[in-house]
DNA sequence: TGTCCACAGGAAATACGGGGGT
DNA sequence: ACCCCCGTATTTCCTGTGGACA
């Protein structure tokens, strides 16, 4: 009995204290596409991106008299909006369209991952016929035959969206030339291409016969400024979190030092999330201090990551380094070596070469996780003196996370 | 002043792997 | 199915260097 009540309590109480309510909120991976485009709809109706919506508006009006705009090139950092903002445009722009009884259809090509031209092009054939996907051996002009067939006797505008365009392998200008001379040339369609890049130069080194021939329009997306990052956290919030369990100005401090640092609204996003999610664990508030700490552990996971991601042989460089480093006494390049080829040997891992131990070493140097400075010691030599300074508790959690990446029991 | 240590780091050669053309 | 080509990773070879030491 009592027992039962105590139970009841408990839960009662973790009920109360609970902070994350709606998980998927906070990422927008999770979330599906209309739901996309109902936080964006919320958002954009608060005047954020609001310039952005409205320069795309003037720049595809005039299909609405029958008019053909030009290209668009979309420029801005990551996390600044550019595919979400595009792609919630197209769609309020087919739903117009469709209204007018304007015939347009749009097509999103995903560079977020490199792939070359070959693959984009199968992409682009898939959408329209989502039937086939070509096997390799088939050329690169027969594929584009089979796209410009899948066009014929279409009418109307055909829009497609290149997102990160620059991350087109290999033969970009062919991808290019396809569609801004051959496609237009042989379909009735009226095309429109949009592209979206991080690199203001992306045009710089493509075919000038191309480029000549590319009338394109450029539009640039600021990064979030505080304003923007509060009104878009604070949807967030409201449709995550349980408002009970956050102080008062966290919400500003977090727009204010995401929009100081980066402008990046998924960044600002994730602090508010890793906030939470401390606060969860702990069963307080969201506090000042929390977000501080949030900070914190999401410079942490910066190394962890990044040295997650990175070949084995940096990883291994990296592990030889900070094993083999004590306290203040610097570590000389070849004593680092020793320690590297010993831990290879370990691991059953081939070993590189000292002169290609050096680039990982200057490489460890240049994302910070050691300093590497040149001395001299006049006739005994001159080396590296590597040193490392991060906290105590980021080199364990990195040792720990180099030998699990390596399959090693990291009990030891 | 010259020597010489223990490397740094540039250049060219080579190995490798995978996509693409045929 | 096969080969070629190209970009990248690594090796090989090499020249350079600051300063302690004689």
């Amino acid at each position: 009995m009592h027992a039962n009540i105590k139970i009841e309590k408990q839960i009662q109480s973790l009920l109360n204290t609970r902070i994350i309510i709606q998980r998927r909120f906070l990422d927008d991976e999770q979330l599906e596409r209309y739901e996309q485009f109902n936080v964006l709809e919320e958002i954009f109706a608060l005047d954020v991106r609001d310039t952005e919506i409205r320069d795309l508006s003037a720049h595809f009006a005039p299909m609405f008299w029958g008019g053909h705009p030009v290209h668009l090139s979309l420029y801005g950092k990551t996390g600044t909006g550019k595919t979400i903002t595009m792609l919630y445009f197209l769609n309020m722009l087919q739903s117009i369209c469709k209204k007018k009884k304007i015939e347009m259809r749009y097509i999103h090509l995903d560079l977020s991952t490199p792939k070359p031209c070959f693959r984009v092009l199968n992409d682009l054939a898939c959408y329209l016929d989502a039937t086939k996907r070509y096997k390799k051996g088939i050329s690169l002009d027969e594929l584009m035959g089979k796209i410009e067939e899948k066009l014929q006797g279409h009418k109307g505008y055909f829009i497609i969206f290149v997102d990160e365009v620059d991350h087109v392998r290999r033969d970009m200008d062919s991808f290019l030339k396809f569609l801004v001379k051959r496609l237009p040339q042989t379909v009735s369609l009226k095309l429109i291409l949009v592209f979206t890049s991080n690199k203001l130069n992306w045009q710089e080194n493509m075919d000038p016969r191309i480029k000549s021939f590319l009338k394109i329009n450029e539009l640039f997306f600021k990064p979030y400024n505080a304003h923007d990052l509060k009104q878009i956290l604070s949807l967030r919030i409201n449709k995550a979190l349980n408002q009970q369990m956050i102080e008062q100005g966290v919400l500003e401090k977090i727009a204010a030092v995401s929009s100081k640092t980066h402008g990046d609204a998924r960044k600002a996003v994730e602090l508010l999330s890793k906030s939470a999610l401390i606060a969860e664990r702990e069963g307080t508030k969201v506090t000042l201090e929390l977000v501080d700490r949030a900070l914190d552990d999401i410079e942490k996971d910066k190394y962890v990551a990044m040295i997650k991601s990175s070949p084995r042989q940096l990883q291994a460089a990296l592990y030889a380094i900070i094993t083999r480093t004590t306290g203040t006494k610097p570590l000389y390049t070849g004593d680092a070596y020793d320690g590297y080829n010993a831990f290879c040997t370990k691991i059953k891992l081939r070993a590189l070469t000292q002169r290609a131990f050096s680039d990982l070493v200057s490489e460890l140097d240049m994302y910070g996780f050691i300093h590497a400075r040149i001395s001299s010691h006049g006739r005994y030599g001159r080396t590296k003196e590597l040193t490392v300074n991060l906290p105590k508790e980021i080199l364990d959690k990195l040792r720990h996370v180099i030998l699990m990446e390596f399959d090693l029991d990291p009990v030891h």
